[in-house]
DNA sequence: GATATCACG
DNA sequence: ACGTACGTGATATCA
């Protein structure tokens, strides 16, 4: 079915026009006529023309007098006047769409909602499929089997769908009760009356009962009590406010849907509009558009044709775990060919899977692990992928969503959707009918296909393309080899103790209900806060804005002021223990016994990776109880080999502030914590306390983080000047380390962004916020992102130059677990030797420094006893 | 879906 | 006078 657009122009111009002038900086061309509203137009048209329809009409209002006036003297009364700024707007609107060969409609004393109405019946009448885009919820009365409305959300591109059926899940109403609806409540932007003491929940109670304002007539003396008084007092004005809200939809208009064609612009005409205007970046979107680029024809096969050139190939991949998805299709673009095949077609297709096995034919992807793991579990081979979107885009900005739409948004292409506009969400999420998946699909392996040489290009200009193409790509394939070799798991070691935890943390609820007097919600933060500081009546004060503060921190202060504190602290760290990991974990084992974590590569703003699905990065160690959850991670090979790098921030502050003294330090290999302690108090080596080399340790640790002297007095039980003076201390001590932190803000401030030792980069655009705190925390990313992201850079390094080893000399030992400073390994045991100095020597020597890195190396039988 | 809490480096 | 350390993920509760 053919489509016509019906665009309401006044509504959006104006939206447009509100969505960039927050700042009260209009943007304004070279003789000062404000642009910004048309500039966002522009760019609105823009998208919704991109998909190529046949018919597009842009209606405007004209006129301030409508026959609603007559109906209602006060309608829009309260409307601000339109801005000045705005004003001349209307005019270059329509001057835009002129240059553009845009048809627009204007009626004198009608709306151009009255039109869109009238265009509606006439696009329904002419069997066209009809879309209609506003920013007013009005035209929802509008909406038909053939009639979708697209309503404007927030910023200019963001679109919210209203269709039938979303109509009903959202309001349980039919189109045309949307008159009542508005009726009934009212609409305070037109200043429309509706029944005083109506609102929306009311409105629509009524008629779901009554069906129509007419149907409430009917019965309105069979209500009851004060609203049945409202709705009698009222029922004029409803009826006349449906007349108000009602859309017309015979006006007198000539159409000529011939003239509604749409059929591209005149480049140099187009241009010179925008020109005038100083619209540059519009010209630059331009360009491409008007190189007449052939539109490819998606074709969805059962048989894959032979694919002749470099592709795009985007598996579609269901559940977000790969590990246990099924796959529904491939999706294959280059600038000759767009196919879709299914699953079950694909995997009949003996020259189609050839062709993904070959690793000589080039292939592009987005998340290129996901698409490798996923359809190796599912029986599919893929080799020969040399290029990852979603890679390359996170090392030129971490910042970016992981989704490939918002790669797409942030590189100006359009023409992807949101999964979950696709898929649905929660609940409602399903597969889709063939042709939307397919052109979903497509439309992703298309973006990658497009935007690979515009990202490769960027990546080199900003000398980023090594990290790229050696770092995280060589990386992305080590860390789906270690998902996919999985984490062996003793099930019977976490039964046992989730069955002893169970009993204790059962005695210890009854002990802290015996204790306190009351029976209650141990996990609770509302009813324990209740307990502790009302019934009980300790100190303890509001700190949350919801109510009392129960944090450990908190309850450890009050240990001994009643005998129920340690109990609701070893309370929690048992139920932690226990929901968390011994019920977590039991069930994320696969039936192959093992745990398949994902690790997401482009995710933090630091370059470090993270575990999820589950959380392999945060099993316990500090505590002795939860340590022993250990014990159930297991080795399949033989014996499980840890190493981890000792003080690697430490080194890498050192090194890249060049701190003589630090780098000494380390060079003798003295302890650092007590080496800190000694210069700081100014006494030797062996005189430092314990507590004197624990409070260095925190001041160590806090310069990395970039704390303040608060924190480091509450942390380490000093006064606030005591810390200060500490903190002094500690930079005259190291003053390379003060000079360092000030240069990565000043350096910040002036290029918007901070560097690791690799070149990955932070943008941290608030650095420069007017805002006080928001300043301030701009600053600490600044001093802290440098260290923590050339640790991750580090240790990617490494993991890629012991992989190489491990190859070359021909071990099957696996890597299977990466925790930001260590790497675990499964061992055969006939390797044993060869791999515990091969990984240490790799890992250590990945990077020359001015400091040593060094690295421990254990191994053990399970996780819990290495050390 | 937001909030509080706590597990890790 | 502000409000207080960097980077993560999972769970339970509650609105």
């Amino acid at each position: 079915m053919e489509e016509l657009i019906l665009i309401d122009g006044n509504s959006l111009l104006f939206k447009a026009f509100y969505a960039t002038s927050y700042t009260g900086n209009y943007m304004v061309n070279r003789n000062g006529i404000p642009t910004n509203g048309v500039y966002g137009f522009a760019r609105m048209v823009e998208k919704i023309i991109s998909t190529n329809p046949k018919y597009v009409i842009v209606a405007f209002d004209y006129g301030k007098k409508t026959f609603r006036n007559e109906l209602l003297d006060t309608y829009k009364a309260t409307r601000k006047e339109t801005p000045q700024e705005l004003v001349p707007q209307f005019a270059l609107a329509r001057e835009y769409l002129t240059a553009h060969n845009i048809t627009w409609y204007e009626v004198e004393g009608y709306e151009g909602d009255d039109i869109i109405g009238t265009l509606v019946d006439f696009g329904e009448k002419n069997n066209l499929k009809v879309s209609v885009y506003t920013g007013d919820k009005d035209a929802n009365q509008l909406i038909s089997p053939q009639t979708t409305i697209y309503r404007t959300v927030k910023g200019v591109t963001e679109l919210d769908i209203y269709n039938e059926q979303t109509l009903l899940e959202k309001y349980g109403l039919k189109p045309d009760q949307f008159r009542d609806f508005l009726g009934l409540m009212g609409d305070s932007s037109d200043n429309i009356p509706g029944i005083k003491g109506v609102g929306e929940k009311t409105a629509l109670k009524l008629l779901h009962q009554y069906g129509t304002i007419e149907g409430l007539q009917e019965h309105q003396d069979e209500i009851k009590g004060k609203m049945g008084e409202k709705i009698r007092a009222g029922m004029e004005d409803a009826l006349m406010s449906k007349k108000v809200a009602t859309i017309l939809r015979d006006i007198p208009i000539d159409v000529d849907l011939e003239k509604a064609t749409y059929q591209g612009y005149d480049y140099e005409t187009l241009k010179s509009f925008y020109e005038k205007y100083d619209m540059n970046s519009l010209i630059k979107s331009m360009t491409t558009e008007a190189a007449p680029k052939k539109e490819l024809k998606l074709e969805k096969v059962d048989h894959m044709p032979e694919i002749t050139k470099d592709s795009a190939v985007y598996p579609s991949i269901y559940d977000t775990n790969y590990h246990r998805s099924i796959i529904l299709g491939y999706g294959i673009y280059n600038d000759e060919q767009a196919y879709f095949i299914s699953y079950e077609n694909a995997l009949k297709d003996e020259s189609f899977l050839a062709y993904l096995k070959d690793e000589n034919k080039k292939k592009y992807g987005y998340d290129i692990k996901s698409a490798v793991i996923g359809s190796r579990w599912n029986g599919i081979e893929i080799n020969g992928y040399t290029f990852d979107l979603s890679l390359a885009s996170y090392v030129l900005e971490p910042a970016i969503k992981e989704e490939l739409k918002y790669v797409c948004t942030h590189f100006d292409y359009e023409g992807v959707q949101y999964d979950e506009e696709v898929f649905g969400k929660g609940a409602k999420k399903h597969i889709p009918e063939d042709d939307i998946l397919a052109s979903h699909i497509v439309s992703k392996a298309k973006a990658i296909y497009e935007l690979k040489d515009v990202v490769t290009k960027e990546l080199k200009d900003k000398n980023q393309y090594e990290l790229y193409e050696n770092i995280e790509l060589p990386v992305t394939r080590i860390l789906g080899e270690m998902e996919f070799a999985g984490t062996e798991i003793d099930l019977d070691v976490l039964k046992e103790m989730d069955t002893a935890f169970d009993e204790t943390i059962e005695k210890l609820a009854n002990d802290i209900y015996r204790i306190s007097g009351t029976t209650f919600n141990i996990s609770s933060p509302k009813q324990l806060g209740q307990v502790l500081f009302e019934d009980l009546g300790l100190k303890g004060g509001k700190k949350t804005k919801t109510g009392y503060s129960t944090s450990q921190d908190v309850l450890e202060k009050i240990i001994d002021a009643h005998p129920v504190v340690p109990l609701v602290l070893e309370y929690r760290m048992l139920t932690k223990l226990s929901s968390t990991y011994l019920k977590g974990l039991q069930e994320q084992v696969f039936p192959d016994h093992k745990i398949h974590t994902i690790y997401k590569q482009t995710l933090t703003h630091t370059g470090r990776l993270s575990s999820v699905d589950p959380n392999l990065q945060n099993i316990p160690v500090r505590s002795e109880e939860g340590k022993l959850i250990r014990k159930a991670f297991v080795s399949h090979n033989g014996y499980l080999v840890s190493f981890d790098y000792s003080q690697i921030e430490l080194r890498i502050l050192a090194h890249m502030a060049h701190v003589t003294n630090l780098i000494d330090a380390f060079n003798q290999g003295k302890d650092i914590h007590r080496h800190t302690a000694a210069l700081v108090f100014g006494v030797k080596d062996e005189e430092v306390t314990p507590q004197m080399r624990s409070q260095a340790k925190a001041v160590n640790f806090g310069i990395i983080y970039g704390m303040s002297e608060f924190r480091l007095s509450k942390d380490i039980g000093m006064s606030i000047s005591e810390a200060r003076d500490f903190i002094n201390k500690y930079f005259e001590t190291y003053p390379e380390v003060k000079t360092y932190m000030d240069e990565v803000v000043e350096t910040c401030k002036k290029q918007g962004y901070v560097s690791t030792l690799l070149n990955r980069k932070r943008y941290i655009p608030t650095i420069n916020d007017k805002n006080f705190m928001v300043r301030q925390q701009a600053q600490r990313y600044a001093m802290n992102t440098p260290i923590q992201g050339t640790g991750a850079d580090i240790l990617k390094l490494a993991m890629i130059e012991v992989d190489k080893a491990l190859k070359e000399k021909n071990l099957k030992s696996q890597m299977i677990l990466q925790v930001h400073d260590e790497l675990i390994f499964d061992v055969f045991e006939d390797e044993l030797e060869e791999v515990m100095s091969l990984v240490k020597e790799k890992m250590e020597n990945c990077i020359k420094m001015d400091v040593p890195l060094i690295v421990e190396g254990n191994y053990a039988k399970n996780w819990c006893e290495l050390k």
